[in-house]
DNA sequence: GGGATTCTATGATAATTATCAGTTTTTTTC
DNA sequence: GAAAAAAACTGATAATTATCATAGAATCCC
């Protein structure tokens, strides 16, 4: 089993604020587990009971509408920690995770987590910045979601997959989001969004072959995303 | 000055949390405030430098969308707290808060609250489940302007608007909102959101003399809410 | 490696929503 | 309390976006 006082990964979350100590312990519990593209991490309503930290891999995070249409919330990738909002507010997940491709994460019970939080305040902390952080964005997708029309939050939503996510030797995007995802994130038919991808490959903003997507002007992009 | 100790108000939010000792040296510095109907608290950009303990009244908080237009993302009432996710994150406001009538509000400076959240843990997991359960809601937030058409969030909205606030003695909701703060809050033009309202008056649904609306029929708006 | 399935794409049309223009009503202000 | 300003309302039209139908391309899977 793998040391989680030497794993690089925790670095990149809350997780970082625990000490030598309260991570040998927290070795000890957890499990790790490879999950394969498509597998479900957790389902809305689940009981989780426990926060995953993402080694590896991609998933989305979705909700399913009252008329029937998934809406993709977030994309949670290596080193992001999945699962700890549910845990805070105690019930059942009231999102979907699912894999974007073969992932491999360690899963972490709640009881352990929820014992740090107790006794170690930078964990506490850095967990409320994580959050608050978390809120400021969400603020910002409630903006774009009300007041953009289609394209610009396409092309908003492209700007952020090309910050997110590291580029292959080609220079396309290294995540595996069909058309049907990508218009799940932007909230529209998934016509529409082919619709408007083909429309910016037209006018040399992208390029792509199939899923694999690149940015070839973010400016032009910005532009898009900004100017009504 | 009036002591926090003593405030009922505070029980309504994470304050709740602090010892006597604590709301003692809070109530030594904090600075009481009256708004008057139309006054910004914040705005977007400012250094807040504190937290606002809402006493009495209600305001829009909103952000301004880049093409122009000004998205409501909450209202905030009495009992409420406002700006800590700002505080927490560091940085400028990204949101205006407004009032919408006469308030009354405490202000608490920062470093206050930062040493309470530093030193009082179960302030600071208060605080924790609070971002949690609003981040919880921003997802929701987002699903609805993602995927419902203008009409359902308009009898989404009507139905929370019923729920958070009060009702006065002819049954009327109390909050003071104009045809565009109810279009910038659901993210439509101000036309179609009185289109609507007429239209749900004319159906029964709901009743309105000017400003003043009352919800007659929950369960067929939630229906409309829900059925696609 | 070939059939089945899923995904991508495109056109036609319908539904939703925004915009513009103008009128009436309400609220504010002096 | 009258004038001015702001807000509410209505109709006509334009723009955006969804839906439906269908075909080709890619991918999956024995």
């Amino acid at each position: 089993m793998s040391k989680c006082e030497q794993c690089i990964v925790r670095q990149l979350s809350s997780l970082k604020e625990l000490t030598r100590d309260e991570l040998i312990r927290i070795s000890h519990c957890k499990t790790s587990k490879i999950i394969k593209r498509g597998e479900i991490l957790f389902n809305e309503g689940d009981h989780v009971n426990g926060v995953f930290c993402i080694k590896d891999g991609v998933c989305k995070v979705s909700k399913m509408s009252e008329n029937g249409r998934d809406q993709v919330i977030k994309l949670v990738k290596k080193g992001d920690l999945l699962g700890e909002r549910s845990l805070i507010t105690g019930g059942p997940a009231n999102l979907t995770a699912r894999a974007l491709n073969d992932m491999e994460i360690c899963f972490i019970p709640k009881e352990e987590i929820v014992r740090d939080l107790k006794r170690n305040n930078n964990f506490t902390i850095s967990m409320l910045k994580d959050l608050a952080e978390s809120l400021r964005n969400a603020d910002e997708v409630i903006v774009d979601m009300a007041q953009k029309t289609v394209k610009q939050r396409l092309a908003e939503t492209l700007i952020h997959l090309d910050k997110k996510f590291v580029k292959d030797d080609e220079g396309y995007i290294d995540v595996y989001l069909t058309r049907e995802d990508i218009a799940n994130i932007i909230g529209t038919a998934t016509e529409s969004a082919i619709r408007i991808l083909s429309d910016f490959k037209k006018n040399g903003l992208i390029d792509f072959k199939g899923k694999r997507i690149s940015i070839l002007d973010v400016r032009g992009l910005e532009r898009i995303a900004q100017k009504y």
